[in-house]
DNA sequence: ATGCACCTTGTAGTGGCTACAAGGTCAAGC
DNA sequence: GCTTGACCTTGTAGCCACTACAAGGTGCAT
């Protein structure tokens, strides 16, 4: 499978995946004839789990420790259960975070009353 | 007032005051002797203004709009109400996939039974 | 005079890609 | 066999909004 499929294949661009195994994220995979990289389910199974723990918002970083972990069957899962757990937390506390801006600027919007600038609440609010 | 007494009052780093500087959020402002940058109440409060927007979640590009109308108080507020409007939109979005992010990773972490990482549900997830 | 906090400029790095440019490979069609 | 066009290659630079230095200047207290 070249470079180009396995995007298809995994809802990324080649352009990324080139990315992902320049910071080693991925393993250099081998070559055809022609100096294409030449990917096989290895590494398409690789790249999914790359993505899926990416759109849970796992940073990259988290993603190597969850490879890593999970290249090694036998270990305690304790490890994972943490990383995932403080991913959990972070994830609540952005959610506070932007419940509370949609709050704050739901009421901008709806104080606006389509005036002039010069009456404008949002730009009041803005300005103290 | 000088740059870090500034920064104090505004939340922020002499660092980021000379980033908005830079890239022409805010004006140079006059130097005292020293060659020190010497503010006043006028970029007090307009520093006070990018921070709020920022912290409300507009870009950059959003703030300078939003500077540039407020700096012209008989225009129709439309286009502020516009730009706040999407912004509001664009968080909602947001808050709708991350809490469906919070819920998959809640499911992850509860379903983990602690054991060993060839059985953890989190890894089972991630690797489809 | 010495120390120390603060300031100056300039440059480079962060994360996670994304966007080129300039060229090589390969299968299909004529 | 030759061209077209999709794909691939490497390398480099850009995105956003900062953040982190390094190397040196200023200003005030002791």
């Amino acid at each position: 499978m070249k470079i180009g499929a396995l995007a298809r294949k995994t809802g990324t661009t080649a352009e990324t995946i080139r990315y992902y195994e320049r910071t080693g994220l991925l393993e250099e995979p081998p070559r055809t004839a022609g100096n294409y990289r030449d990917y096989g389910p290895t590494e398409l199974a690789r790249l999914r789990f790359i993505r899926r723990a990416r759109d849970l918002g796992f940073t990259m970083a988290e993603v190597r420790q969850l490879l890593s972990l999970s290249d090694d069957p036998s270990q305690s899962c304790e490890a994972v259960d943490s990383i995932a757990s403080i991913h959990l937390r972070e994830v609540d506390r952005k959610l506070g975070d932007l419940r509370k801006l949609r709050t704050e600027l739901r009421h901008m919007v709806d104080d606006c009353q389509h005036g002039a600038v010069g009456e404008c609440r949002i730009i009041e609010v803005l300005s103290g």
